[in-house]
DNA sequence: AGACTAACGTAATCAATGT
DNA sequence: ACATTGATTACGTTAGTCT
């Protein structure tokens, strides 16, 4: 992707959350969990995050990567597989699909504090995102995706022209 | 300098929730 | 029933770390 468009006072992308460096314990125990399970619900995530001392937004991005890396490798851990095992072969429970995140419920109020944000720059950086952060209580990881699917589903109208914002929201 | 990989992007889709 | 939208997936890209 090609934002941070030239020198010319254009926008600049923002920076990007500080890179974490595991260490060869952390590295171990993630790799062991992984092959216990490479589609970890959010119970499992937030065990294995508190027991490596790694926020858990960091380990379900871990997993994703991992995955592609493992997938790439010719190894093929896929959902679906992993899924239909789960049903065709009950008694292998292990395999049976965990439970995800709770559908987080975002107020009015906070989708306001959201979307004018989004007005003004859909590519918010960490700093941006941990400043909306504290400001809608809400956690910097549900916000980084409140802008993904924001991206995907209004897309710009803030971006070069407003394209009439007045048009939408028939409340 | 190049390999490796965390962070981040899109696109598609599932699923909870409200109307 | 349907629309909206949060969460997860696959997969590609960007950029920091390390050898």
């Amino acid at each position: 992707m090609d934002l941070a468009k030239s020198s010319n006072g254009s926008l600049e992308r923002e920076a990007r959350r500080k890179r974490i460096v595991l260490n060869q314990h952390q590295k171990d125990t993630l790799q062991a969990w992984f092959e216990k399970n490479p589609y970890p619900g959010i119970a499992a995530r937030d065990q294995l995050a508190k027991e490596i001392g790694i926020p858990e937004p960091r380990i379900q991005v871990w997993f994703q990567n991992h995955r592609s890396r493992q997938r790439r490798l010719g190894l093929k851990c896929c959902f679906e597989e992993y899924q239909t095992q789960g049903q065709t072969n009950p008694q292998f429970g292990t395999q049976a699909k965990e439970a995800g995140r709770i559908r987080t419920s975002i107020t009015r109020s906070q989708i306001s504090i959201l979307v004018q944000a989004f007005e003004k720059n859909q590519f918010p950086g960490i700093a941006t995102r941990e400043e909306l952060a504290k400001q809608t209580g809400l956690p910097e990881s549900r916000i980084q995706i409140w802008f993904q699917n924001r991206r995907a589903r209004h897309p710009d109208w803030s971006r070069g022209g407003p394209v009439n914002s007045l048009a939408a929201c028939p409340s």
